[in-house]
DNA sequence: AGCGAGTTGCGAGTAATTCGCACAAGTTAA
DNA sequence: TTAACTTGTGCGAATTACTCGCAACTCGCT
């Protein structure tokens, strides 16, 4: 056999919980441990909400999946493949939007060069308000 | 009397406690709750933790103190007149360093320009990486 | 002084997340 | 294929961070 699942290949078993834990966070593209939650127990009722944290938490520590702090109290997570975008949080209507990464691109730069800080702009909330909003 | 208390010019009433908490915030720079209730309490013990959520919401209702959040769970208070910076929060050390907002300024312009998103640069935590964690 | 609305303290209530533990299931090796 | 080992799951209790309701109090006005 070649292949390996690559919940395997990170050196974690293989069950129907985590499989549908990381797909419902694809799915979802970002979500709360508790959207997560709801969107798995569509195929797989029974599943324990501390069953998915533990699962976010162990995702996250193999890099499959990140969270992100969006403003309010609670973490959103997302999959790894698509950290391409940074979430712009509106504080009006509560919207997240998505932005390419590179609008930042400058920003970056100036914190690295003026301070050495290196930006995680992966997990990167920028609040503000929404065009839809400002209007 | 030419002069009113800032708090009565805000239309609150002056109680030792608001002004505790409001003093708090401006000498802690920036604080959880929890800090304000503990440096308050040093110079009156008794104060409840409540109190202290309760005049923090109303001194920000007012405008004369901001929150942010900076990545885990709990908000932080800090005083309005120092807005003038931006929050680098250190993802490895939990350290929380200031930069100067301008250097973000070409960045809020492209938001701005790019998406009608107007971001709040004030409410603003950028995380990452410090200079002395990456070494 | 005295009145009335705004405040405080306190305790109960809530929401979100974590922990400990016993049992079940996934893997590996024989 | 099966026994044995190890990791993962479900469940309930524990924790943490806040919020709320209410009675007593006090600030600011007359």
């Amino acid at each position: 056999m070649a292949e390996k699942h690559e919940l395997h290949q990170k050196g974690l078993r293989l069950t129907p919980q985590r499989e549908l834990v990381l797909s419902a966070v694809r799915a979802l593209g970002h979500a709360t441990p508790e959207e997560v939650a709801e969107k798995v127990r569509q195929t797989h009722p029974g599943i324990n909400l501390s069953t998915v944290y533990r699962n976010l938490e162990t995702l996250e520590n193999v890099g499959l999946v990140q969270h992100t702090h969006l403003g309010h109290g609670g973490a959103t997570y997302h999959a790894a493949e698509e950290l391409t975008h940074l979430h712009l949080v509106c504080g009006t209507c509560g919207s997240v939007g998505d932005a390419p990464i590179d609008v930042a691109a400058n920003f970056v730069q100036n914190l690295s060069d003026d301070y050495g800080f290196k930006t995680d702009v992966t997990h990167f909330a920028v609040y503000g308000t929404c065009a839809a909003c400002v209007k």
